[in-house]
DNA sequence: ACCGGTAATGGGAACCGTTATCAGCTAGCA
DNA sequence: TGCTAGCTGATAACGGTTCCCATTACCGGT
């Protein structure tokens, strides 16, 4: 069973109050920061958590693990601001049919896929324009 | 200048050698039990370079990089056997014009993307239904 | 309200893949 | 052949993540 702590609501509420991809020490952080006394391990446990039952987003960047409370509940992919981390959620059938069909076409079975977009959303290529003579 | 080292062919050559995507440190293992005294940074090194120059694909699984000799120099996708590692090499143009278009779409700039497919290939599916009562 | 068991917690140590350090070596060029 | 910048490799350091385990506290049953 699993039981209801106050740490897994913080966790899932910071991660609720956010519009990007943070690290799970990053979460730490910030709730240490807010005054908080929960763990780093407990941050863990409960970001693989919240992405085991589907309530969080997770994907693998620079070596860490991001995590980013989901806003659509079924499967979509994200398009990932590389800069500032600012996030939309992208639903594409297309992309869905084509990886089976292809995973098929192979002979392979049970396909899954990991379909990410990154770039640099307006307001940071205007920022990264004048820092980069 | 990049100076042509038997270390550095020897990573290479053992790349080539297999049609799975490897991890730098299995990669010196192999290299290490086949005889020779190559260190594990310079592995890591070559490996990168490789990289870099468009000679290897790479891409991270489980927190650790894997490497794979290209087999098609241009830009592709991969599907990989999610249990014995097999790869095959995709070209997709649906997928580059989909992303670009709709990076573009939320006005995003300079997009990139990871798409990746992860299956079960023939042979390992009937092992695995074997196994798993 | 009170137990009892049991999952959850948290601080630190351990772990693992990767990178930095640096003295010695060597490929490539004149 | 000699010079020298780039390369090598053993080891230390590093950063993110997980493990360990004594303690805590959730929750169903009474």
């Amino acid at each position: 069973m699993r039981r209801r702590t106050w740490q897994r609501a913080a966790v899932q509420d910071a991660l609720t109050g956010r519009y990007d991809f943070v690290s799970a020490q990053t979460l730490h952080s910030q709730l240490r920061a807010d005054g908080s006394s929960i763990g780093l391990a407990t941050v863990y446990r409960a970001l693989a958590d919240l992405a085991e039952e589907g309530e969080a987003d997770s994907l693998r960047a620079d070596g860490e693990s991001l995590y980013r409370a989901c806003a659509s509940p079924g499967h979509h992919h994200h398009l990932i601001c590389r800069s500032c981390g600012r996030t939309v959620e992208i639903q594409a059938d297309d992309i869905e049919t084509w990886a089976a069909s292809t995973a098929a076409a192979h002979g392979f079975r049970d396909p899954q896929h990991i379909v990410d977009v990154f770039g640099t959303c307006g307001p940071c290529a205007l920022v990264g324009a004048s820092e980069t003579p």
